[in-house]
DNA sequence: GGTGAATAGTTAAACAGTTTAACTATATGA
DNA sequence: TCATATAGTTAAACTGTTTAACTATTCACC
C-alpha cells in the first residue's frame, strides 16, 4: 500500500473509532444509565451468555487485573445481581452466576440496547453492514494475535 | 431485512465492538501507558489537532460533563503539558493549548500509536480496509444524528 | 507423604475519571 | 439595570483501575 494512503487510513480510523465509541457509550448509557453502568452491563452480559464464569476469565475478557473484577463483582453481589459459589473440587475457584434478579435486570437492559443497535444497523444495506462486521471480526482476530505475539516476545 | 439476520448482526456487532475496543485500549496502553492514560492521550490529540480549544468543546467531543474535563486538565496542567489562557474579549472563556512539553510528549506517544495501528491496518487489502472505514464513518454520522434526534424530542 | 512453586481470588491504598449540585464570574438582552 | 444564560470551577461521592501484599488451595516432584 502507498505510504500516504496508509497514513490517511490510520488518521481516519483513529478518529472514527474514537468518535463511534464515545457516542455509542453515551447512547447506551442513555438507555440503561439509571440501572447499571456500561461496564456492569457488559459483565452481566458476559455471565449471562456463559451461564457461569470465573473472575480470572472476566479479567481476561475485559483486559484488566483480577482485583478490578473483584471490585465490580462486590458491588453487583451487594445489589443481589450476582452470586458467588465455590467449586467443591478446586476450592480456590469461585463461580459467578446471575441471580434471578440479575437475570431480570439484564433482560430489561439488553432489550433496550438491542432496540438501539437495531435502529442503527437497519439504516445500512444488508450487504454493507455484513461486510463491515465481517471485517470488524477479522480485526478482532488480528488484535488477539497481536497480543499473543507481544506476550510471546 | 429478515428479522433473524438482523438479530444475528446485532449480536455479532455488540460482541465484536466490545472485544475490539478492549483489546485496542490494552494495546495502546502497552505503548503509552508509562507516560499517559489513554484518555489523556486523546485529550492531547484533540488539542494538538485543533491547536486551541475550550473545556466546553472537549466535554462535547468526549460526551462527558465539563467538570470531568476540568479534573483531567488540572492534572495535565500540573504536569506542565497543557496551558490555560483567558480570552480577553469574553473573560468567561479559557483557551487550552499544549505547552512545548505537551507537544513533545504527544508526538512521542502518537508515533507509537501510529506504528501500532499501521501494523494492523496493513494486514488488510486496501479495498477491504477502505470500505470498512467508510462504513465506520457512516456509522459515526448516524450516531451523531441519533443523538441530535434524542435531544430534539 | 512433604515441601516449594503455581494458581484463584481478595484486600487495601492510591489514583483517574465520572456525575451532581452548588458556586463564581462574566456576558446578554429586554 | 436586572434577570437570565453561559463558561468554567469546586467539592463530595462514586466507579473503575493498578500495584503489592495477602490467604487459601492445588500440583509437581523428590
Amino acid at each position: 500500500m502507498d505510504k500516504d494512503i496508509v497514513q490517511e487510513l490510520i488518521d481516519r480510523y483513529v478518529s472514527v473509532s474514537f468518535q463511534v465509541h464515545k457516542k455509542a457509550e453515551y447512547l447506551i448509557k442513555g438507555q440503561i444509565g439509571d440501572d447499571l453502568t456500561n461496564d456492569q452491563h457488559y459483565i452481566l452480559r458476559y455471565i449471562h451468555d456463559k451461564k457461569e464464569c470465573t473472575s480470572t476469565e472476566l479479567a481476561d475478557a475485559f483486559e484488566v487485573n483480577k482485583s478490578a473484577i473483584t471490585a465490580i463483582i462486590n458491588r453487583m453481589a451487594e445489589r443481589g445481581l450476582i452470586q458467588r459459589t465455590r467449586d467443591d473440587n478446586d476450592r480456590r475457584v469461585v463461580y459467578l452466576t446471575l441471580t434471578a434478579e440479575g437475570n431480570t435486570l439484564y433482560e430489561t437492559c439488553q432489550e433496550k440496547v438491542q432496540l438501539l443497535v437495531e435502529s442503527i444497523i437497519t439504516q445500512f444495506d444488508e450487504a454493507e453492514i455484513t461486510a463491515f462486521i465481517t471485517t470488524y471480526e477479522k480485526l478482532a482476530q488480528i488484535l488477539v494475535n497481536k497480543k499473543a505475539e507481544e506476550l510471546g516476545e
